[in-house]
DNA sequence: CGTGTTTGACCTGCGC
DNA sequence: GCGCAGGTCAAACACG
């Protein structure tokens, strides 16, 4: 059968393609001409409705190769940026402790966010104690375990924290401290589950979607059961608090807030580490937070501001002319209507017990440019705040845009910074460059670290290929799924 | 009847 | 110690 599909195919030219090609149905549906056809006319009807089957099985299986390569396309994107990110933390680690002398600042490059790009080990003993290289091993392994949501803060050992044993101590004590409402929820009735438990021994950051959308959650791909709301005095819009349905002993809570400046915006902040397989959409939102979460807080673990401060930066055409290829960019045809501007974060102030990083998918009404921002907002001084702007602007705003939305449609333009191609060389270049630049000292460091964490960010398709489909999925499924979410 | 939402009560942490 | 705010629980309710 799939080999007659295939000699039918082959004979008629539909070969390959399906979907981008025009299909040659004209030939199957001609007349036979030849006396043999003609002899078996009486089942003319039959062979017709049958080869029009087969062409249908051979556009099914077309379809199912192209969800395949999508899928690995995404699977790698995840692997890449999960190395990168290992990559920039124990550089950083390693030019931060020789950069400074400073107590604090070796115990904070001793803390990291460890961030589960959409999959994560159940190896639960490993979590607390590893070191960078073992978990580029855990890495390798991982391609077999499930997928998740969410940011885990594990605390690591490093080489330099091994020497300074007094920071590590302090670090663990500081962890129980700050041990999240995890620990409260588990005396609760849910828990009775040791095993979430012991996923989650320390206070999660949070990674916070703003948004435009006109329903009352966003689509995210998880099933959420809303478990409460409430309405703050210093927030005229309710809160409402979501957690993971997908999995009875998930952990993963959302909340979701309008914005007090803007009600059009939805504010919604994600936190803990799910337990179980996600789905394509949330695993590809995962994808994005982390991502955007990694380079982040990877900057503020080796960098200071003083609590309550931000700071904004913005690097101007660096995206403009970065090569914004990733999978499924052809749905971005949503985003030519929709721009992306720089707000501060309202919600991530309402919350301030958790690390948090805002992904601001928002528009601004006075600018008409298109502007991806990440915002990082922490509370404690440890924590710096700051504004990642990934702007483009000028005139080279639309053909950043086009640059989205015609991938896989147009051929590599070398004059593109980056590339296109899946070779890590260049990328790797651009990552070098960032941190070369990343060896700066504190003072004044951190502006400018921002400024190339942004342009490597900007540069990295991968980052940009889970960022696109996620925020594709925020931006279709948003509207669509307004009931269906609420139901969730 | 099962599932999800609503909403007041309750718990906990934190600042004064 | 007290008050406030964030977060959660759970009974009542709504809906398909």
């Amino acid at each position: 059968m799939e080999a007659a599909t295939k000699e039918f195919i082959s004979s008629t030219g539909y070969g390959g393609h399906v979907g981008h090609g025009r299909p040659c149905h004209e030939n199957y549906l001609k007349p036979p001409s030849s006396p043999l056809q003609k002899d078996s006319r009486s089942c003319s009807k039959q062979d017709v409705q049958l080869q029009s089957t087969r062409v249908e099985m051979g556009e099914v299986r077309e379809e199912n190769q192209r969800l395949k390569k999508s899928l690995d396309r995404i699977m790698k994107d995840y692997q890449n940026l999960q190395m990168k990110f290992f990559d920039i933390v124990q550089k950083d680690r390693i030019k931060t402790t020789n950069n400074t002398n400073n107590h604090q600042e070796i115990e904070e490059s001793d803390q990291i966010v460890s961030l589960c790009l959409g999959r994560v080990t159940h190896d639960t003993k490993e979590d607390k104690k590893t070191v960078v290289s073992s978990k580029l091993k855990e890495d390798d392994q991982a391609k077999e375990t499930s997928l998740t949501l969410g940011l885990d803060r594990r605390f690591e050992l490093s080489d330099q924290s091994k020497v300074n044993a007094k920071s590590f101590e302090e670090l663990k004590k500081e962890a129980r401290e700050t041990c999240w409402q995890h620990s409260k929820v588990l005396k609760t009735k849910r828990s009775g589950d040791d095993e979430v438990q012991q996923q989650n021994p320390v206070k999660k950051a949070r990674v916070s979607v703003r948004a435009r959308c006109n329903t009352p959650t966003m689509n995210d791909g998880c099933q959420w059961r809303k478990y409460g709301q409430k309405i703050s005095k210093s927030h005229p819009c309710p809160r409402a608090y979501y957690r993971c349905t997908v999995s009875p002993s998930c952990p993963v809570r959302k909340q979701v807030q309008r914005c007090a400046e803007d009600i059009s915006i939805l504010i919604t902040t994600y936190e803990g580490t799910h337990n179980h397989p996600l789905p394509m959409l949330a695993t590809t939102m995962a994808s994005t937070t982390s991502a955007a979460a990694s380079m982040l807080l990877s900057e503020s673990s080796s960098s200071q501001l003083p609590a309550g401060h931000s700071s904004s930066v913005t690097t101007a055409n660096s995206t403009a002319t970065a090569n914004l290829h990733g999978p499924d960019f052809y749905k971005l045809d949503s985003l030519k209507s929709k721009h992306f501007y720089l707000s501060k974060s309202s919600f991530s102030s309402s919350v301030p017990s958790h690390p948090t990083i805002t992904l601001d998918l928002t528009s601004s009404p006075s600018s008409s440019l298109p502007r991806f921002n990440i915002v990082s907002s922490e509370y404690r001084p440890k924590y710096s705040s700051a504004t990642l702007n990934f702007n483009s602007s000028d005139s080279n705003a639309m053909s950043w845009v086009n640059g989205f939305l015609n991938y896989g449609r147009q051929p590599y333009n070398k004059n593109q910074i980056g590339n296109l191609s899946m070779g890590r060389q260049p990328v790797e270049d651009n990552y070098q460059s960032y941190m070369h630049k990343k060896d700066l000292t504190p003072q004044h460091s951190l502006l400018e670290t921002i400024d190339t964490a942004t342009k490597a960010i900007t540069v990295d398709q991968r980052f940009q290929s889970a960022l696109a489909i996620a925020l594709t999925s925020i931006i279709d499924a948003g509207d669509i799924a307004a009931g269906g979410a609420q139901r969730n």
